[in-house]
Formats: C-alpha cells, structure tokens, sequence
DNA sequence: CGAGAGAGGTTTGAGGCTAA
DNA sequence: TTAGCCTCAAACCTCTCTCG
C-alpha cells in the first residue's frame, strides 16, 4: 500500500511503503512526464507533450523509478506499458498533480487579487455600521474580497493582531499596547448617557449628576472606557450601583431600552441604536473615547487590507460618529 | 557579489527492435 | 535485409541556490 504525503520543509511530494518510513522523493515534473509517458505509452512523444527532449523525459522517469525501487513501465521496442508498480502509482500521481495545479491556480488568484482575504478584529464597542460603507468601496475594488470579521474585547482582539489571527483591529484602546503597533487614530466621540425613550429623564435636554444619585446602571463590559467612565463618577459624587451587566452592546440596548436601568455608551454606539433609546450629556461629565485602526507594524499587508488602511484614513467619520 | 555545486536541460550518437 | 523508430548514455550548457 503506497501513501502520498506533500512535505511541508521541502515542498517535494513523498511516497512512502506503510513498511517505509523513510519514502521517497518525488518531484512534480517526475510525476506530469510519468502521466504524460502513462498517457502516450511512448517516451518520443511524452517528450513532445511536455516540450522537452526525449532524453530528459527518460532520466526523469528512469530517477523517478529509481526512487520507488522498482520499473514503472516495462520497455518492450514499440511496445512500452506500465508494470504493476506503474498501474498502482498512477492514481494517487495523478491526484498528486491535480492538488497541486489546484494550489498553483489559488496562488495566481491571490496574486491576481482574484481571491482577497481579509481579516479584522472589531472591538464590541465599535459597531459594525461604521465600517459598511469602507466595505463597499472595498468590494468594488476587490470583488473577490473575503471578509472575515471577528469580535472581542478591546485588549483581545489586538491580541489577535498580535497573534497574526486578524490583520487589522479596530478598537478604543488608548492605554498600553504593544510596541510594535501601528496606530491611526480615526476620530474621537463623546460618551453619553443612555436611557429609555420612555423613561422619567427622556425629555430633558441634559442630565445632572443628583439625577443620577438613585439611579441603577446597566454596565458594558466589553467597553475600553468603563473604567474611566467610573472613575469620573467618582469625582463627581456619584456612586455607580451596577444593577446589570452585559458584554454585548444588543444586550445593553435592550436592558436600556426596558428601563432596567441607565448606562454609558459612545456616540456611534447611540446613533446605530434603535429608538427606543436617547443619549444625553451628563453636566460636568467630559469622557471621550478615541477609535484607531491598528496594525502591526513590518508586517506586509494583504491588498485588500491595505486598500482598507488607505480609505479609513482618508474617509470622514464625523458623519457616521455625529448623532442627527 | 562571485565561485562552486547541483539539477535539469539539449545535442549527438550507439545499439536494439520491428515492420515492410 | 534494411529503413525507421525507440531507448539510453555521454558530454556539455544553463540556471538556480548556497556559502563565504
């Protein structure tokens, strides 16, 4: 029983015997003159086929059956056809060749841009709206784009820039970050206050911090600027009792919009919110968040993924951050 | 950047087999 | 018997890669 295996340090295919550990080594030219001899039973016009001399043709099929050990074809004048050896190897050969132009062809098209991937971690925190309209221009661009979003925390998905799991993040992170970073701040916004449209406080213009004295909070997790939001609190005397939690910005939404309770949230997040929440300003309470695009910085980007960089960077976020 | 090694190519010719 | 076709080997060329 013969078994095909692509080598990964060597890029060489190898057979190897379930007895044979140690395989042989087979190229890919060896394998397109062996179907080509397999196909034509006859070397003159295999060479032909494959645009080579005859004698080249020969010493490849004759390495080639010096490394499995044994004739794949039995000489005979003009008779020449393959052995049991030949017979056996021409399947898994011949798949060997199809993966191998099926490789080939993928790595044209990612050449070619035909096939872009692209991968972005999104903070929670940043919604998904934002970027719609680079992804459109994107699309015309690059029609054989492959998006692939993935969510998290602030701090997890630069891990998974870090990591090389996401190409580009995006998120609200302003305090440590690695290094080795690039970071293109791409606008800032106003935290506000969150609360149903139905609810005692709706109709003012503005909130104070004693109307926030009973109030119950609803609390983002997920947000880089929790912490900063309490701390601010803090020094305005007003003691946040987190009445809920969620780590998903749907999730606050609807326990804001219940009246469970009141919390903070960016402007972006209010205005791709539904109606049924308002935001005001706090008096007294200045808390801004600023969103990047990041990047590691040395390391090449994909085509799509430097189209991306290049129209965040130019597009204008006031209007999608301004709330109407 | 140049020298050397190695791999794959070509050209040429020898020798064997087959069919007319 | 012989012309034609086939395989194979030797000599040499070219290109690529590695190493100092």
């Amino acid at each position: 029983m013969y078994e095909l295996s692509l080598c990964a340090s060597c890029s060489v295919w190898q057979i190897s015997q379930t007895c044979d550990p140690k395989g042989a080594r087979v190229e890919l030219y060896q394998i397109r003159y062996f179907l080509a001899v397999s196909r034509t039973l006859n070397f003159t016009r295999a060479a032909e086929d494959c645009n080579v001399s005859q004698p080249a043709l020969t010493r490849a099929i004759q390495k080639l059956e010096q490394e499995l050990g044994a004739p794949l074809f039995r000489r005979e004048g003009r008779r020449t056809h393959l052995t049991d050896l030949g017979r056996a190897m021409l399947p898994p050969l011949q798949q060997s060749l199809e993966a191998a132009e099926q490789a080939k062809e993928q790595a044209e098209n990612y050449g070619r841009g035909d096939v872009a991937p692209l991968r972005i971690g999104l903070s929670e925190s940043v919604p998904l709206e934002l970027l719609l309209p680079l992804i459109r221009e994107l699309t015309k661009a690059y029609p054989g784009m492959q998006l692939e979003l993935s969510r998290g925390t602030g701090s997890s998905v630069m891990a998974q820039l870090e990591e090389g799991e996401v190409e580009l993040a995006l998120a609200a992170m302003d305090g440590s970050i690695w290094s080795r970073i690039d970071a293109w701040p791409l606008f800032s916004e106003d935290m506000r206050l969150c609360l149903a449209v139905n609810g005692p406080l709706a109709l003012q213009s503005s909130v104070t911090a004693s109307d926030l004295s009973d109030a119950v909070f609803v609390t983002r997790r997920h947000c880089e600027s929790s912490e900063a939001i309490v701390d601010a609190l803090r020094r305005m005397n007003v003691a946040m009792s987190e009445g809920y939690s969620a780590d998903r910005e749907s999730d606050f939404e609807t326990l804001v919009s219940s009246g469970a309770g009141v919390g903070f949230a960016p402007q972006s997040i209010v205005k791709n919110a539904g109606a049924t929440v308002v935001a005001l300003p706090v008096e007294g309470l200045d808390i801004q968040r600023t969103v990047s695009l990041f990047a590691v910085a040395g390391r090449r980007y994909s085509p799509a993924a430097a189209g991306l960089v290049r129209l965040a960077r130019s597009a204008d976020w006031s209007v999608s951050v301004t709330p109407p």
